[in-house]
DNA sequence: TTTCTAATTGCAAGCTGTTTGCATTTAGAA
DNA sequence: TTCTAAATGCAAACAGCTTGCAATTAGAAA
């Protein structure tokens, strides 16, 4: 966590309580995780806090935005190894892909690529 | 759009006029679109009922729901050959990716997958 | 350590896209 | 043509996200 740190502050930003409650929580969890759920891990700290903060360390790339196409953003503490996920539609457990072929899509067009999504939803064997 | 009509009233559901007309619009487009611009496009037609045409046509698989992670949703009839999307985040732009590794994903995993986004934004050579 | 101020917070209201209940209308079977 | 379950239009509710503003606070400067 303490990477992140200096980052936000090198880029002037003051390392306050709910930026550091809400970094604590992204670290802990290692997992997509929405603003909801971040904010009532929060304690007492108000929602457009939570939402600020993660809005911030977006910006400084932090964390990582992610869409599983279900209308609610999740975020995650952005890592070295690049990955996406599979999740459990019934009990939510998600499993890390390591896999992506962005680089390869990258070269099939003339777009410029800025971000991509590559997540998959299912039922794990558990649920089955 | 014929096929898709067979369909629907298989399934026990009336072709009515809000229903025909989202089917058109959808199918004269040819690309991903939000409830918006469909409803936009139908002239007199309520937005509750392209909504609840969007969603029974998506139970019934005639159409496909799209994420592009900015929050809306988008619709696509439901085409043979499975593809997605690179969008120009600028002028909207859409390219379309004939390439998917679902197989090889669901051959990494104990998950059976049941569905994946797998959607690109980046900036096309105009707006670069 | 204390002072000071721009940055940040909490609150409450607002927004956008989606969803629903209900009285009225209508597709299409009889 | 009649009839009724299904579908519509309307209007209100909802959920998640976003913002303006007065009060608070991190942390630089004294």
């Amino acid at each position: 966590m303490q990477n992140q740190i200096e980052h936000l502050k090198s880029s002037g930003s003051k390392l306050t309580k709910p930026r550091k409650r809400v970094l604590e929580i992204l670290t802990e969890l290692r997992k997509p995780v929405t603003l909801s759920e971040i904010h009532e891990k929060c304690g007492d700290i108000d929602f457009a806090s939570v939402y600020r903060s993660i809005k911030l360390f977006t910006e400084l790339r932090i964390v990582h935005e992610i869409s599983w196409g279900d209308k609610v953003l999740r975020y995650e503490m952005m890592e070295d190894d690049h990955h996406h996920h599979i999740v459990c539609k019934k009990c939510g457990k998600i499993e890390r892909l390591d896999l992506c072929i962005l680089d390869k899509v990258q070269n099939m067009t003339s777009f410029k690529i800025e971000s991509h999504s590559f997540e998959f939803v299912g039922i794990c064997p558990e649920c089955k």
